[in-house]
RNA sequence: GCGCCCGUAGCUCAGUGGAUAGAGCGCCAGGUUGCGGACCUGGAGGUCGUGGGUUCGAGUCCCGCCGGGCGCGCCA
């Protein structure tokens, strides 16, 4: 489609002002725009110009606002200079020179080919008012192309309460799924859990033994826990199992796993994880899933027998080894993996576009498994994701903190938050990559509380928290009147260093957003959230804004500390993290 | 042995092929008769594990090596 014509008008409004997109992605639109015009004096001698104009922001902010290196990219292609390149572009960009609309107050040229733009007062207070017009969605972005996405994570099997080794998975996922939903997708959360293996039939044992005062077996649990529960079990349950036939050890088991289960998911709610389906394994089988699966892996010639077993071969698919999933045992009992085919079957045929698991990276030998038994079923193996989180070192005074379900000695996760805060947890685990190990010293964490950027950022929103009440009592109030008005006031203190430089930061939260999105990493939103914590207490030092002698320079610093609270509410609220009016 | 992940400041970690490699903590030196000092300003501290290669440009991409973690079950 190279020969198409572009269509340039005479001037193009590129700022009908979206205020779905970010003003990143404004200022790309405005470049884009400009390319196309400047394609008709250089064309491409060959070469396909699939160069996206990716704009960002420059790493000194001295340079203004935005910065593009695609006449950099555009040389080769062109053949042509970078500067020249540059030049072109930059000549047809709209400002507000030209019109007022623009978000672009000016463009410059850079060796050896950089862009770098401005942005207008206007634009800037145009998007505080956006802030203070409609704080609940500020941040929240349209996606390009919106997906219904499941994300599955935790999934623990209940045989025990969850443990600090639970923790990165279940604040990784669910911060993905914030992000995720922030970003204009649609979203569900997902926890999978086991209820029909032998480790019910153990923990049942377990729980039946001590409740009869006998030896708990060799591979029982043994935690706290086991211990409530066997004297808590109700006189029902071992009635039933008794009467049914059936070893009692199942039924006290399934009784044992759905309290643990609920405890859990206690847990989970308590750090702020909330889950919109639960599904166990029992269900995949009782409907047929795993048949259907294994089924569909016949049906596309990618089954064979050996040696007794069924085997499904997913090297064809990239897979180091084929996997078996029916034993060859007499029971021909379905695999593991055979459950797992089952259930995402199950899950495509709820209607997702995206299946994400996250798992701990011990599992990533897992992956081309499950990928080969997307693609053989005939789904996009690209629409099922795996993240993966590395290990965490829990340490303890500069020791190892060693976990076992069955010996009981594990920390809990409940402990661990007792200790040292949901907000601090989830910040510590918020600013770090999934795929970087990290150590997680507890004593350090407990000491360090004070002192963690956590409260830093939420020492700021307190403190315009203070300063909007101080401002009541002294009687200011924000700027009556329509937007326009509003923005014009807005516009008007942006001469002044201070509110300029807090006025830019807070209108990267959309940015930071997609960009979160993009990489489905949340460490990007810690570090914006700690440097606009770091504008606004510059900006509280340099400008007063409760100062009855200037009321309305007082009102319109107020509208752009308020602007400012919602952002950090915001930014701290996609991380789960509070954001407190008093500290 | 094969595969995946990681190696950046004293510590914990960012860095989507671009401009002088950053942040927090710790350390050193300063700052408040005013809206919350849980704050602010400045400083010291780096052969980006290592050796090649690709590129106008490499912490980032490719290959080798060194070091650490994890995985290589008809377990779950």
């Amino acid at each position: 489609m190279r020969g198409r014509r572009p269509v340039a008008p005479a001037t193009i409004r590129v700022m009908t002002p979206d205020s779905s997109a970010s003003l990143r992605e404004q200022v790309r639109q405005a470049i884009d725009a400009a390319r196309q015009r400047v394609r008709a004096e250089l064309p491409a001698p060959g070469e396909p110009l699939d160069v996206p104009s990716e704009v960002e922001r420059p790493a000194d902010p001295a340079r203004g606002d935005f910065a593009t290196t695609v006449a950099l990219k555009l040389a080769r292609p062109l053949r042509r200079p970078p500067l020249e390149i540059a030049k072109a572009i930059a000549a047809q960009i709209v400002t507000t020179a030209s019109d007022p609309d623009s978000p672009i107050a000016s463009v410059e040229v850079a060796a050896p080919g950089f862009l770098n733009v401005r942005l207008s007062d206007r634009a800037l207070a145009v998007a505080a008012v956006r802030i203070l017009r409609e704080p609940q969605t500020w941040g929240h972005v349209v996606a390009a192309h919106p997906e219904h996405v499941n994300v599955e994570f935790v999934s623990a099997n209940p045989t025990g309460p969850l443990h600090i080794g639970n923790a990165r998975g279940a604040f990784t996922g669910d911060l993905l799924c914030r992000v995720l939903t922030a970003a204009g997708h649609k979203v569900e959360r997902e926890y999978y859990f086991n209820d029909f293996g032998s480790q019910v039939k153990n923990l049942g044992a377990s729980v039946a033994a001590i409740r009869c005062k006998e030896e708990i077996p060799e591979d029982g649990y043994r935690g706290d826990y086991v211990y409530d529960m066997a004297r808590e079990l109700p006189a029902s349950v071992l009635e039933g199992a008794e009467r049914s036939g059936e070893d009692p050890a199942w039924a006290i088991g399934r009784w044992a796993s759905e309290r643990v289960r609920v405890g859990i998911e206690a847990s989970l709610e308590h750090l702020g994880c909330h889950f919109d389906v639960w599904r166990s394994e029992s269900t995949l089988h009782n409907d047929g899933w795993v048949g259907k699966a294994i089924e569909g892996l016949r049906a596309a010639g990618d089954v064979y027998e050996e040696d007794g077993a069924v085997i499904f071969r997913s090297t064809r698919y990239g897979d180091d080894k084929d996997r078996v999933i029916l034993r060859s045992t007499g029971d021909a009992a379905p695999t593991y993996f055979a459950a797992d085919i089952g259930y995402l079957v199950e899950k495509f045929s709820r209607g997702y576009e995206r299946i994400i698991f996250i798992w701990g990276e011990d599992h990533h030998g897992y992956v081309a498994r499950v990928k080969a038994a997307a693609q053989s079923l005939g789904f996009d193996r690209d629409h099922v994701q795996m993240i993966l989180t590395a290990w965490v070192r829990f340490v303890r005074d500069g020791k190892e903190v060693a976990m076992s379900k069955r010996s009981g000695e594990f920390i809990t996760l409940d402990e661990l938050l007792g200790e040292i805060g949901v907000d601090a947890a989830r910040w510590f685990f918020a600013s770090r990559a999934a795929s970087s190990g990290i150590d997680f010293d507890i004593e350090l964490a407990k000491k360090q509380s004070s002192e963690n950027p956590v409260y830093y950022v939420q020492y700021a929103h307190a403190r315009i928290a203070s300063i909007l009440r101080k401002a009541e009592e002294a009687g200011i109030k924000p700027p009556a009147g329509g937007d326009a008005e509003l923005a014009g006031m807005l516009a008007g203190i942006l001469r002044g260093a201070p509110e300029a430089e807090l006025a830019r930061q807070i209108v990267r939260l959309p940015e930071v957003v997609e960009d979160a999105a993009a990489s489905e990493e949340t460490h990007g939103i810690t570090t914006y959230a700690t440097e606009l914590a770091t504008t606004f207490h510059a900006f509280y030092r340099d400008a007063r804004v409760v100062d009855p002698d200037e009321p309305e320079r007082s009102a319109a610093r107020l509208a752009l500390v308020a602007a400012t609270k919602t952002t950090l509410a915001n930014a701290l609220g996609l991380l789960g993290i509070s954001a407190p009016e008093l500290m």
